[in-house]
DNA sequence: GACGGTTGTATAAGCTACCTATGTAAATCG
DNA sequence: CGATTTACATAGGTAGCTTATACAACCGTC
């Protein structure tokens, strides 16, 4: 292994962007194995699945995407049965969207495949490695998502 | 692999593979707020850089496209300057691409920018979150290559 | 060498998924 | 109350994928 970068130079980031690469790698080729929903129809539902009914704009805006692409993956999602739509209470022009039980459990079937890919593609390390990738891996999970965290509030 | 690993790895496997499908979901929703290049494009270019030219499908099998949307792609980067197609010596059916100067250009201003930003990113954190997050990802880094070289397809 | 089968690619048509432009109606503000 | 802003729908276009099909090169057998 490389030796350890001092702090606060750009090789900091050297490290955390190969294993964000790699992962983005397992993502995308390794784990994707069906094609039924699209990367935004996927983080649309998985949004709503936690934190709940939503407008449509604000999942424009959640997704990166604009509001009519936003109205047009609705209105399939709608047709699909994933997602209904509501009136908003307190505001006649919008719309607000919610996640049907279709929807969740969709979500939850693709996760269930996706962790059983996984566990799979652990069964070819050794238990020494796997001991060793449990370890390093809980202890990364957290410190990304406090990373993303810190940068969320665009 | 087939084989009954021992008694506790099953669990340790499941447990893995929840933390690292949660990694792999945050990497890839970083990856999403790029547009220029679709996620196939550049992994395409990508491979026409490191592996050299190649045809055109053995290119749409590497990524997983059928040959005729990687014929579409190439038509496409090609019209954008990014590869070059030229007749296969060995066969007069085939097309062999070739990422071009531009292409190359492309991908290390790209990686340029992934970098800048996660060095951004990595700017709101404190000296030992840094410190921290760097250590732990260079741990990982060895341990994520491992298990995607154990379970490459080919 | 002829022939049938296979392989490699191009093109067409269809759908999804994004964009910008535009339109309509509700809400807000002075 | 009128002007402006906001929220969403629709239209038209391109990218990016699929399947179906067509054509030509290649290969193996007779």
């Amino acid at each position: 292994m490389s030796d350890t970068p001092s702090a606060d130079t750009p090789e900091d980031s050297q490290a955390v962007a190969a294993v964000l690469d790699d992962l983005a790698v397992l993502a995308i080729r390794r784990l994707s194995t069906q094609s039924d929903l699209s990367l935004t129809a996927t983080m649309t539902l998985s949004y709503l699945d936690r934190n709940g009914p939503e407008r449509l704009s604000v999942l424009a805006a959640r997704q990166s995407v604009t509001q009519p692409s936003m109205t047009q993956l609705v209105q399939r999602l709608e047709r699909e049965g994933l997602v209904c739509r509501a009136a908003d209470d307190l505001d006649g022009r919008a719309v607000r969207v919610s996640v049907t039980d279709a929807g969740r459990a969709l979500l939850a079937e693709r996760r269930r495949r996706r962790r059983e890919r996984l566990a799979e593609m652990l069964g070819t390390l050794s238990p020494g490695e796997l001991r060793e990738l449990t370890r390093v891996a809980g202890e990364f999970l957290p410190l990304l998502r406090r990373l993303l965290e810190t940068t969320a509030d665009e």
